[in-house]
DNA sequence: GACGTATTATTAGTTTAACTTATGGTCAAT
DNA sequence: ATTGACCATAAGTTAAACTAATAATACGTC
């Protein structure tokens, strides 16, 4: 007996409905009918009467629903008690991630982490949004951090963070030097940028159209880094995450741009595997980077409540300068101090 | 986390042994330290400490090991809560059974059953015991009844009835009218008998010969209907388990040969899937014919004692004249009603 | 009462998880 | 140090769970 054929069992009994319960679950009704008759078999009894519509519980059901409810109770109590008793958690705990969030978040995440469960074995592995959701798929990292998320059969995006995109130019370039700009200032100019090919590129073109505005992207690469050094190099222009320029903006060789219509921001999402929990370990981190469990966010998609966060829980996102408002966007180094991550609380 | 998961870690704890504990489920050592591994990955912590032999709960573990139990004995008593409160159970049951068994206890249980669980639906299925026991590997019978049962990677064999072997004559041959005979009296005898190939046939021969016997079997069938339609027909001698003859011992046409030495038994046993717990309807009708709950069988032999029978629990076999004693096998007509089944008490 | 819609059941094929086999590493006793 | 009992790990196998497609069934509607 499966401990989650007994929550599936709870919760086709709050719905009445098989279907539904199976999509608060992610898997087909024909799954969820097979487990409640695998269940009924077990147990020895129908437990379910299905011969009316909304489906009833048998007397027999009543019972082992109020039974089954404080059984899962007690054992989330217990696992939770169990957790804190260990105290810290162990073994092995990989994470996928694209550069840029690799080198702008990571290091500081890492080093919290390290604080927090200093006996966890943390690898990164590295590449494109594409190649790290391979890598969560087939089980070789615990769960990955992309751009643009996308939802697949077996894998779910979790929103994480909203990057505000900026007009990025070198210490040299005219733009340095004149205070906000209007975003009709780039109409014509020679932009550094992402390859075509790349979904954040596409976006960024969209956007521009969008307000009329024609570039020329005339130096195209498949990586932030990339592009940072091709512009401080060439004195040239571009529009990046922020935070991907933090550290070249506090040593004062590049620029954030202020341009109040520069409204474009860049998802990022932790992607995870469907089914197959994660383990302790990178629950740990996961809750870290969101500032709250992620059972509450799952549970609040489940419900389509949104979820409040937790007082005194704060995520890499809310104690780093990403929500940065224009004042610190001008042309001077005004950029602060790399982001710390709060402290967050951690259990559900 | 599957519930069977929590009770190997019991085990595990109890017998502070991961190789005892997989002997006690029939599994692998490597299956249960791969269990435990994830055990403790789900729970997130450890809770074993392996750095010792023999191997010691951590305080994590204790804690643990401490709710889990409660937890499992609660599950029990939900489960037999629901399973009395459901009262009957029902669905289909499919049996399978070598004929002799088929057309010597089954009529007698298959009503009994129906008087207990009327909302079963049961089949039978008959083969030999190959054909059985692969019928219950396969899944296409829910358990089988064979005789000279052997155990295999997959199948258990419980031991059910020892059978006791008799000398059985036509009613017009010269032993019907002798009183007691020695098992000399069968030297050069001309018998009616299994098919060579058959192992109740080898054990026959063995026990036989063992005894200085020396028979000539003249006829050879492969199963006990032929044989005895054989005797009625030739007024031949064969050797038979005393219940297949029961019908025809009591219209005169057949009869039991006393004969103190003939002390040869066949073991008849219930053959099951070793992993896959039986169906509910399954296990009430192996509770009928164990007279007794198949988990006390199954626990006794885990832990090496054997089980005693609960009172008032009677077995297909205590109430039916497999216990005969001589005076029953005579020359006459003593042979009494077909087996009849005791009304046995049904939990565990 | 026939029909349409929404729901569960069933079956066959696929994917995931569990287990076995084989082998290597570790602890403790001789 | 050597041995023996024990747990870990990897690769391959088997069993369980799940999906997709389709049939059967309940209920509301005309």
């Amino acid at each position: 007996m499966q401990l989650r054929t007994l929550e599936l069992f709870c919760s086709v009994a709050e719905f009445r409905s098989f279907s539904r319960a199976a999509m608060e679950f992610d898997i087909t009704q024909s799954a969820v009918s097979q487990a409640m008759h695998q269940l009924e078999e077990s147990v020895g009894s129908r437990l379910l009467d299905r011969s009316r519509r909304p489906l009833e519980l048998t007397a027999a059901g009543e019972v082992y629903l109020a039974g089954v409810q404080k059984l899962l109770r007690g054992y989330q109590r217990l696992e939770d008690n169990v957790r804190s008793l260990g105290g810290h958690v162990s073994g092995r705990l990989t994470i996928g991630a694209i550069y840029s969030i690799g080198s702008t978040y990571m290091p500081a995440a890492r080093e919290e982490f390290r604080l927090r469960q200093p006996d966890v074995q943390v690898r990164f592995e590295y590449g494109s949004s594409e190649s790290v959701a391979e890598m969560v798929e087939t089980g070789e990292i615990d769960f990955g951090l992309v751009s643009y998320p996308q939802n697949t059969r077996r894998l779910r995006c979790i929103p994480w963070l909203q990057e505000p995109m900026r007009v990025i130019c070198s210490s040299g370039h005219r733009f340095a030097r004149s205070g906000e700009i209007d975003l009709k200032t780039l109409d014509n100019c020679e932009l550094v940028g992402f390859e075509s090919s790349l979904r954040v590129r596409r976006k960024i073109d969209g956007f521009l159209s969008q307000h009329n505005v024609n570039v020329d992207v005339t130096m195209e690469f498949d990586n932030i880094d990339s592009i940072i050094r091709c512009v401080q190099a060439n004195s040239g222009v571009t529009i990046l995450p922020e935070a991907a320029v933090r550290k070249e903006c506090a040593d004062g060789s590049l620029r954030v741009v202020a341009c109040k219509q520069m409204r474009l921001t860049r998802p990022l999402a932790i992607v995870v595997r469907k089914n197959g929990k994660l383990t302790a370990a990178a629950d740990e981190f996961v809750s870290l980077l969101l500032g709250r469990s992620i059972d509450s966010v799952l549970a609040a998609k489940a419900t389509g409540k949104p979820t409040a966060q937790p007082s005194g829980a704060k995520s890499v996102a809310s104690e780093s300068s990403l929500e940065s408002d224009s004042s610190r966007v001008t042309g001077g180094p005004s950029v602060s101090e790399p982001p710390k991550l709060a402290r967050a609380s951690v259990v559900a």
